[in-house]
DNA sequence: TATATTTAAATTGTGCACAATTTAATTTTA
DNA sequence: TAAAATTAAATTGTGCACAATTTAAATATA
């Protein structure tokens, strides 16, 4: 085949670009709520991770968040110095840093509990809708 | 009602972070496409929309990326460098910038024709689901 | 028609994101 | 077991992304 679709390179028919603008959208909408937390978006994400497990290091907090050490060793560090984890080398392996939840990190979870329900009310999708976009994105992720 | 649910803020709960991820998985996987045509991925979409109106004010783009002049501006200095584009102030409205594209930004899209098919091949949706997926997000964006 | 308001870009400053490289520790293997 | 290869973080450098402010032009209104 060597024609190619006319169409093929027009904005509205790309499916990255309401991927990627969506996306953004969300983020945005999430900045009020999170600022009065003081947190950023990546921040907010490393918590949740943080608050299920307690003790994570660096290379498997990335795997769970598609994120590389040159964006999480200077986002921890800020974490840190917030007093919201602890970085600590380990004893068994001192390439690994280990990141620990605080005390303080652990509290700051009572006022984060309100965000998914403030959340969802700015996503205009309904509970079924929700589900079917959940699933289509994890299958691109997989 | 004043009780919330305990598992609300588990990462695995949320519809915020896939969409996250993906969005940038998928950005990254255009990087080897677009990096062998010189253009950024913000730059890819604002040549898509100048290849279709051939010529557009900051504004207008801005409407259309969902994008602002602290983004575009630089973004499209830069393509204005490449040569891709000329960036001149409207004679009716002083305040108005226009970006209109050369013949080597027309030409430029020969050698993208090809990037949508082999984009499709790297996103593990078939065309329904591709289809669904496309129609949430712009749920989301209205 | 002066003055106030609104509007469009540009500028400034902060924080991601990520590729590429570096550093240091650990593991392999010759 | 010494040298080579691998691995985990950190570092370096570039380019978004966006809030907030500034500048200059156009429009509204007193």
């Amino acid at each position: 085949m060597n024609s190619f679709n006319p169409d093929a390179l027009k904005l509205e028919n790309q499916l990255c670009f309401p991927l990627y603008a969506a996306s953004k959208e969300v983020v945005r909408k999430y900045r009020p709520y999170l600022d009065a937390l003081d947190l950023t978006y990546t921040q907010y994400i490393a918590m949740m991770v943080l608050w299920e497990e307690k003790s994570i290091n660096v290379k498997a907090l990335g795997a769970r968040l598609f994120l590389d050490s040159g964006t999480l060793t200077p986002m921890l560090k800020s974490m840190e110095a917030k007093g919201l984890i602890t970085r600590t080398r380990s004893k068994a392996d001192e390439r690994v840093v280990v990141a620990t939840i605080t005390q303080k990190g652990e509290e700051l979870k009572k006022a984060a509990k309100a965000v998914p329900l403030k959340m969802a009310g700015c996503i205009s999708l309904n509970s079924e809708e929700a589900l079917q976009l959940y699933t289509l994105l994890y299958k691109i992720l997989e």
